[in-house]
DNA sequence: CATGAATGAGTATTCATTCAT
DNA sequence: GATGAATGAATACTCATTCAT
């Protein structure tokens, strides 16, 4: 076998492997982690049953690589965010931005990342808590250079509002409360609608509900 | 049996049943439902293996009791405060202090709701959807009585509003994210930190977090 | 507590004990002794859970005794018919009478017997064995009297003889392959239909099926 | 995998199917449906135990397995018969040698249908019902046949005569009855006895049992 | 690599039987 | 006697994981 021709067995193992990450992914978002069977994935990937164990050494390393090679990438992208020179305001927005984007274009990984990664965070999973810690840890970040600048009003605890801003969007993400809210019209699935919920967020967390006639503190 | 041996008896099977769940709830939310046997609740609540199904027809009824039986209750609550005659400030106040006091005395259930069935919805009974709904139809309608009445701004979807305000609470006591924030130290837990914590979510919601300096719109 | 009252309970205990047998037919003729639950028999009877053991001591006696208890009355009159002085045509009449008349008055205790006396044979129940073994042999005595008569043909296995008139019996009253031709019509459950069956029966037996065309061997 | 491996898989597997409905029979014939234990298949058949699971969907369908696929070919036998051009007596003799015939060679799948599925059909499959009903409308057709012909007597019901052979014959092979009859010495075990018992059946069905003496009508 | 048959530990559920009142 | 709650052994079924081809 020469060169080239193993460069390319390689690339089909990594589709493959991909292929099996995709298809785990929607299936997890359908059913639950443990609702789903190996032969599920197997199944949606097309693929043989057995094979699933070629590239993957248990059904939890199947949901820690979902999770770990999209949140590296998620990740930096929010740190970037954090670490740029905008307005508070501005990052705000584009964090929130970030995050219903990642669900409009790939909704099953958000669900499966909210709703398992949240699961397993009740039992140790020191890899994952860590994880999720770094992006709270970038987010506050955020908080306490608006609190410093004092863009942000500095009586509230900025890790609270990190969470409140955060639940914001979380539950968006979930949407099962609220999936008439969240989901646009079919017709309008270019990100817009998506882009609209993203600055009604921002607006609200940062201008606050109330309105002109009760006047603002 | 004579009559009032009978309630007696009545009474003790009540019992009996309320202690499995209550059991139920606490290893539901230890473990996870999936994660939960039938053994563990059994020998949480100190009782046979079967007596479990002498009052309940299956593991899954198990939690649809856990469920139903409170709901109705804190249902109820949400009612009262949304059909009441304060000021939407003190109405929403109201609903974030009763969702965190929840949380504090009743963490278990809390836990078990927010985790294993709000969160499962996917294979998601009617009922419950339902009874979800009915919780975002209430507090949605503070919402709307607050813009009707110039209190809360009205360039915003209520619904959305609703959903960032319940998202908000929810993320409080999801308490995946900010345990060290939620959870007050021991000698405290007397309530008056969730209950400064409520303040806050509320205070954020309303006014918003922007700072004197970056002016308000 | 006198002697009459004494002997009310007694009376009153019979009958409950009756009332639980009556209960058992019904649903094992139902379900079958397996697929029966001993709380299936309680709530036909219409009492308690518990009180079937205070009758009989577990499930098996309650099938014991309906076996026991009918069939004894039932050999007895098998044996009067045996051991009569009528003609072997009377004699096998009144069998096939006795037997589909039993099923017509109660059709429950003939199913039950059928059904689970032949599928526990195959398991060892010396008694029942011993039981079946009495009723072959009163009518196989039957048989063996005929040929020693010369009324029967002497070519046949009186054994053999005795099994297929006795199938053919059997299987009108297992009634599971030709309900419709068993089932009298509502309007004629006067036994005169079970009694044209019982004639036809023997009528086939002694007489054979060949028509006058074919010639009689 | 190419072409010849993959049809050697496909029989290997249905060898292990067969595998388990010959164990599954012989555990039934043994103890019952009720009796059996999916491990007593397993280990009869010397397999895992959950791979019978791999094979059958659950315990009910192995039942059903067994029943129709032996079914099918043995109507198919009937209905050869049924349908040829013999002579009714000739049609009749080949029914009863063909049923014997089966329980000779496999006692077990007999057992099995006649115990526990025909005698279970209270809670019937309709396609069981179905299956069985053919096999009566089949050999109803038979003596319908003989009627027309006026080779056999016209002034009985037609499905009660051939409920009564099919009587006589099926008490043969229950072999709860009689089975000192039914059962030949191991020495003559090929199929001679039986071969006798059918035309003693058949004899006793077609010219009935009176003696000469008697005088036939 | 690919396949899917094979394995067996884990668990929900049933239900006969016992027992306290 | 009467009641039905309590007990726990027995077992059908699931499914992650391994293995032979």
């Amino acid at each position: 076998m020469n060169r080239s021709s193993h460069e390319t067995v390689q690339r089909v193992a990594q589709d493959k492997r991909q292929l099996i990450l995709d298809a785990a992914t929607h299936v997890f978002a359908e059913k639950g982690y443990h609702g789903s069977r190996i032969s599920d994935i197997a199944c949606e990937a097309g693929i043989a049953y057995g094979l699933v164990y070629h590239y993957f050494k248990n059904k939890e390393e199947i949901l820690n690589s979902i999770f770990g090679e999209q949140w590296t990438v998620f990740l930096e992208a929010v740190r970037q965010i954090a670490s740029g020179s905008q307005a508070t305001e501005q990052k705000l927005l584009a964090i929130a931005e970030l995050i219903l984007n990642a669900h409009r274009v790939r909704s099953d990984w958000v669900k499966v990342l909210v709703f398992e990664i949240q699961r397993s965070q009740r039992f140790a999973q020191p890899d994952r808590l860590r994880a999720v810690s770094e992006l709270f840890r970038l987010v506050g970040q955020i908080f306490r250079q608006g609190q410093k600048s004092k863009t942000l009003r500095q009586d509230i605890d900025p890790d609270l509002a990190c969470a409140v801003f955060m639940g914001g969007l979380d539950i968006m993400v979930t949407n099962s409360v609220l999936p008439q809210t969240v989901k646009p019209s079919p017709s309008s699935n270019d990100g817009s609608h998506y882009q609209e919920v993203a600055q009604a967020v921002v607006e609200i967390f940062l201008g606050g509900m109330l309105g002109e006639e009760a006047g603002r503190r």
